[in-house]
DNA sequence: CATTCGGCCCGGAGGC
DNA sequence: TGCCTCCGGGCCGAA
């Protein structure tokens, strides 16, 4: 399940064959079409195929950003405007020269939008579980979610942000794993970030925010960010679907000290789990308070 | 009016 | 082997 880190891989890497090049054709899946006949709306969001055929055939890319966990493509085309996409839990973009050059047979037959470059390869978004999403914009005001995101976590305003944020009536009595994984509260930051911050700083993740001083709380943001900082070095973290542009998997995970484990590594304990904001949570009973 | 909760978009994995 | 259940990021609408 793609967070921060492995949406700025992804970017990282789209943008230098991305940038400046025309996207010559725009092919939609046949699941997809029929998802939006059928009014439903797979991946593609307040926009039918053919519209966004449209739309997105024959522009030029001027840029490729991470916000969240979203990858903002600008695109231009008489005008600017965005191609907003959100990765889910299974999305994943190939850059490649064909179909076939993708790595696995999972994510060939899950392909559902494919953008044909004028260099001869394709940029093809392939998605397992159908959670992500595409959006054509003039602006993120477009899509008002957008402009109630936290600030980067890594921009200088984030930790005050935070900060308010935690002791606001909304957020105060909340269990503070869910409060850091609010995108409202701090950006990009998911179940597994959250779970390996929490450890670090051995914090109970149920612990209700107020109930952690300020002081703490300052901490506590410093490791999120830290982790963060961590897996982008790593090339993020692959649970099962997570590729990089290339097809390879990220080395994050063989760095986890508690999500997914049976046992503390630090005490031996065996660790508990917990629905904290409908998200499995794990921790250990012994070290986090 | 604000917060909470279930639904939605799904395939895959695990249990029986 | 095949069916059932659970899982999840984030938004949305109903309660």
């Amino acid at each position: 399940m793609p967070e921060l880190p492995e949406v700025e891989g992804v970017v990282r890497q789209i943008r230098p064959v991305a940038i400046g090049k025309k996207i010559e054709d725009v092919y939609i899946s046949d699941t997809i079409r029929l998802s939006k006949t059928g009014g439903r709306e797979a991946i593609l969001k307040k926009v039918e195929a053919d519209s966004f055929i449209d739309k997105v055939k024959g522009s030029q890319i001027t840029s490729v950003e991470r916000r969240s966990k979203y990858i903002y493509f600008g695109l231009r085309k008489d005008s600017e405007f965005l191609l907003v996409n959100h990765l889910g839990m299974s999305g994943a973009w190939f850059y490649v020269g064909s179909l076939m050059s993708i790595p696995e047979e999972k994510f060939r037959k899950h392909v559902h939008v494919v953008l044909t470059l004028n260099d001869g390869n394709i940029l093809a978004y392939s998605d397992i579980r159908r959670f992500g999403e595409m959006r054509v914009l003039n602006d993120e005001g477009d899509y008002p979610p957008l402009l109630l995101m936290a600030p980067e976590p890594f921009d200088e305003n984030a930790l005050q942000h935070f900060l308010d944020m935690s002791e606001s009536p909304k957020y105060r009595n909340k269990p503070i794993k869910e409060v850091i994984m609010d995108g409202q509260v701090i950006s990009g930051a998911g179940n597994i970030y959250a779970t390996e911050a929490l450890f670090s700083m051995k914090i109970h993740p149920n612990r209700a925010a107020h109930r952690i001083s300020r002081k703490r709380r300052t901490e506590l943001f410093k490791a999120v960010v830290d982790i963060l900082l961590e897996s982008i070095e790593a090339g993020g973290s692959t649970i099962s679907d997570y590729r990089n542009i290339n097809g390879e998997s990220g080395g994050m995970q063989n760095r986890f000290a508690m999500y997914g484990k049976k046992q503390c590594m630090t005490c031996g304990s065996v660790t508990k789990t917990l629905k904290i904001g409908g998200r499995t949570s794990v921790y250990c009973p012994t070290c986090q308070k």
